[in-house]
DNA sequence: AATGAATGAGGATTCATTCAT
DNA sequence: CATGAATGAATCCTCATTCAT
């Protein structure tokens, strides 16, 4: 399995091929920190611990880095999926809560958003990165949410929203933090606070933010 | 309505004093469409009708473009301000109500979310910029809403919730709602669909997606 | 002679025309200070009190400005003339150590090498700067010096040295001292130095370094 | 024997090595012949035979090759140094002369002159150079003189003259000759004549042009 | 006569890509 | 496979010159 055969030849190599994937680390680290522009083809090289050249037997273009970054960041979900979810028996609520808890937390890790971030950054040059993205990723994951909260309704769990929109509703305000600290570095004192955050969130999307009894 | 083939002869021109405001647009129409990497100066210049030369008479740099971009946009946010929703009295969710539908419905114009975005697109490269938006702009509008929500729970409309989050979650779906829009060309079937979202969101912001007394 | 006729105008104007010499006055400066090339029309306007336009109703171009500097500096000398010099009687090393410690003591003015300075600066891309003051400056003051020259051998006061040849022995350590000076900051500990440099020249110059009766 | 036609392929050759030289021999050669601001780098590149972009593998730019040229022309001089002459025993005079023979006959070799003439013309612009010259070449150079001429004095054999002026004495004329030549192209009838110059100026400067017993 | 906004050719520099080795 | 020297298109910016006012 792991090419047994002395690693021989001008110099070490690893196994099998970790080459294009160490250059595409190299590449979104790169992308992510200075931009796609301003990030030289030769950056990536050294970074990956080849030759500029080298990079070029892997890809064919510095675009095709790009691509191959998210094409290699989107592949695993249309196989992986959160099926589960969908198959969630019980009150949808909990799939919920114990779900936008995990990719928030997740989220919290640089390397998670990066790819999403990067489409968002160059998707003006890049269109068909965006695309590949939503087919790939967004037309998986949506729905299935989308059951799950259509499901709840149907079951009694929740009041009638459209679950398309509600959606919006569940992810928007994660979004809305992390894009408010890291583009704009707006984080509550006591940090990014993703768990107060969570907590407020979830409080007012499952019960609202009016005062039940309230002046109404 | 777009270039109205302003009566001047065929190379020179009084400068109208409009000549940098004209630029600025030129450079936003452009900056958006294609980022500001791949806009040529030589660009922005044709599309304000001048030379590429002229514009170097009104911005030292392409970058000061981007600059003036921001700076223009983020000036009359301090002095304008929206100081009414603070003084609002009343219902606050009346006020959010409004407000959000008054956001929502103009940031569907391009040219409104345009300053925001092409900050959120270079802001890897141009730091400042996010700052200065930061301080500018966010640092005066996002207090007011804080201080809406936080009057809302004292007057006894809301539940306590935490005023600086709570923010988030009443933007955070619209913003999202925008952006699976234009990066991903995510909407859905019947279009943008604004009016549809918002009632759904407000709907849930208030009153939470829980049936209320349903199988809890 | 002052055009007596009052001074009107859009503004009050100079008599006749002085111009055209301001306008060099100021070229001159700024040409001596960052060299032609790193000159820009606009700081000889500006230097000189008018319009970047303005300098063009005088001079057709910016190499014009080069070529005016250099005649005005060049015309006087043809009719003025150190004549005095070739008539001059008696010994001719009076005359040689009067004009010398003239020259000298006047070329420490950088106003008065300027020209010079300058031709040797752009001869290069202005070759016929260098033919027009070799022809209406050199030309006519050289001669003069080898004719002084020559009486002082035919009527024994000097050596029978070669006139022309000789005035390089002359000048030059003057010309030496003031590059030295000027190009390298080379100066001796107590300033320029100018008058012991010319006393010590002068008496190498007529008398020799050798000791006369020294060990030879 | 210029451009031996060097056996490379049409576009690509692996470097000799002695690139950066070439392309300094080019740029010195442009540099010279048309100044520093009316050389392009793409000039330099075709003289060196490569490509405008390849210079800039050898030099960060424009600056760096001039700033390279004189660092190559300085380096050699303060380890070789003239210390010859200063250990000289006898008379200086014989020193002086074969020296200044020797310096004047290869100074009208133009590869020679170039770099005081190239920093003569360009210390406006980056007095640097100037500096690095004086103090890696003349200040190693001019000592030696004075020291061999103070021995001199010492030694019975000269006048007792100030040797740092004298320098100027002594190498001054053959400066002059050789900027008259070159700047004004004023030379004598048979051409440059640099040997009777030295002649004349040698008998003059230990001698001086008076006559002995003359009428004086 | 004077202004200064506007032009546009010119040149330095960068960097994706190629290819001889 | 790997290298990195070399290429040259692309683009920012400068500034001499023009000309409507």
């Amino acid at each position: 399995m792991e090419n047994e055969k002395a690693p021989r030849g001008p110099k070490f190599r690893r196994r099998a091929d970790a080459r294009p994937d160490e250059v595409l680390d190299a590449a979104l680290e790169l992308f992510i920190a200075n931009g796609f522009a301003a990030t030289r083809v030769e950056d990536v090289a050294r970074r990956a611990g080849l030759s500029k050249g080298a990079v070029y037997l892997y890809f064919a273009s510095k675009e095709a880095l790009l691509e191959g970054l998210v094409r290699r960041a989107v592949t695993p979900i249309a196989t992986q999926a959160l099926e589960q979810l969908g198959h969630f028996e019980g009150d949808p609520r909990i799939a919920i809560s114990a779900t936008l808890r995990m990719v928030a937390t997740k989220l919290v890790d640089p390397k998670l958003i990066a790819i999403p971030r990067l489409i968002m950054r160059e998707v003006v040059q890049f269109p068909e990165l965006a695309i590949m993205y939503r087919n790939e990723v967004l037309n998986h994951v949506l729905p299935v949410a989308e059951r799950l909260i259509a499901r709840g309704i149907a079951q009694g769990y929740l009041r009638p929203v459209d679950p398309e929109l509600t959606v919006r509703s569940i992810v928007g305000p994660i979004a809305l933090h992390l894009i408010l600290a890291e583009v704009f570095q707006l984080v509550p004192e006591d940090g990014l606070a993703m768990d107060r955050l969570l907590e407020n969130h979830l409080s007012i999307l499952f019960d609202g933010m009016s005062l039940p009894g309230g002046s109404k």
